[in-house]
DNA sequence: AAGGCGTGGGA
DNA sequence: TTCCCAAGCCT
């Protein structure tokens, strides 16, 4: 059990330091340029989905380039958007992003929804994105709770190195008693909070020298203690199915035509794992396997699997 | 509600 | 080298 204290008398008191910090330290990424819009914005939050800003940026460029708007991208094949994605990593996010551009042209006139729940009911959109799109793209007032923010919480608010491994009824309270009432400044406190995380608050070397909060951090004040709940989860990669997942889509990634069996069984000696893997591909809808034992990436977008 | 799902860079 | 981590989502 993780202690939680209670929220500051007056939250108020950290949203001056932190926004002016950002003020003075936002990194000038484009989707935060107003020429981004609410599409930027959202293309952004699904690429930024546990991968470092410096790898989304020239992919970013690209793909805002050829599919400037929803309805650009919902035209082409889902495997187009898995392709375009290149090495980003989690490329199911893909398929989404290219489902919530669809979603978006039949639904909502191919403008991104302004309101959370249309935002929530999107493919690849969950309480994060949604809040954040909401937010960044809307400048609406919503309790936006990333790895980042809820580290900073956990810090100045809660005194632990580390938030819990899933995020709890308690953060999301913490996080809307932070919030600051007028809506452009809570949005303003969002991207600041986050941008604090991301660059100061840090997990593994806090620059707490140059923390705008740090006479105010009860982590700090508490003598900056080891963090001493469960372990975090730490994810294996060398050997899963994970990994023979990224090898067989690489080889259809590079290629123009479909590509027969025998050359996916190139990249992985295992044969059970190796159809295992690919396997699990085209009921992702990742891979479409055609006759005779070709397969290409996805011209059509296969019925939802459910269970 | 744990666990699956990619990839690469920095310490 | 190995380990940790990076603006989560879905089932």
């Amino acid at each position: 059990m993780t202690a939680m204290t209670a929220p500051p008398e007056t939250p108020a008191l950290l949203h001056d330091p932190v926004i002016d910090w950002f003020g003075d330290h936002a990194r000038d990424l484009p989707w935060r340029r107003p020429e981004a819009g609410p599409w930027g914005v959202m293309v952004s939050e699904f690429m930024l989905q546990q991968t470092p800003v410096s790898r989304v940026l020239p992919v970013y460029e690209q793909w805002l380039a050829r599919w400037p708007r929803p309805a650009d991208l919902a035209a082409e094949p889902p495997g187009e958007a898995v392709r375009a994605w290149g090495r980003l990593g989690y490329p199911r996010r893909a398929l989404r992003l290219h489902a919530a551009a669809s979603a978006i042209t039949e639904l909502h006139g191919g403008e991104v929804p302004r309101d959370h729940a249309r935002l929530l009911a999107l493919p690849g959109v969950g309480e994060y994105t949604a809040a954040a799109v909401a937010s960044f793209a809307y400048g609406q007032r919503h309790a936006v709770l990333d790895t980042n923010v809820r580290r900073v919480f956990a810090r100045a608010v809660s005194g632990a190195q580390y938030p819990p491994n899933a995020t709890t009824a308690a953060e999301r309270k913490l996080a809307r008693a932070l919030l600051p009432e007028s809506e452009p400044v809570a949005a303003r406190w969002a991207a600041a909070t986050m941008e604090l995380g991301a660059l100061v608050c840090t997990a593994r070397t806090p620059e707490c020298a140059r923390c705008p909060i740090s006479a105010h951090c009860a982590w700090r004040a508490a003598g900056s203690p080891e963090h001493d709940g469960p372990p975090r989860r730490t994810q294996s990669y060398a050997g899963t199915d994970r990994q023979v997942r990224g090898k067989l889509l690489a080889v259809l990634r590079e290629a123009i035509d479909p590509v027969p069996q025998a050359v996916l069984d190139t990249v992985w000696d295992e044969p059970v794992q190796r159809a295992r893997a690919l396997d699990g591909l085209v009921a992702d809808g990742l891979v479409e396997p055609l006759a005779d034992g070709w397969y290409r990436l996805p011209l059509s977008t296969p019925a939802p699997a459910s269970g």
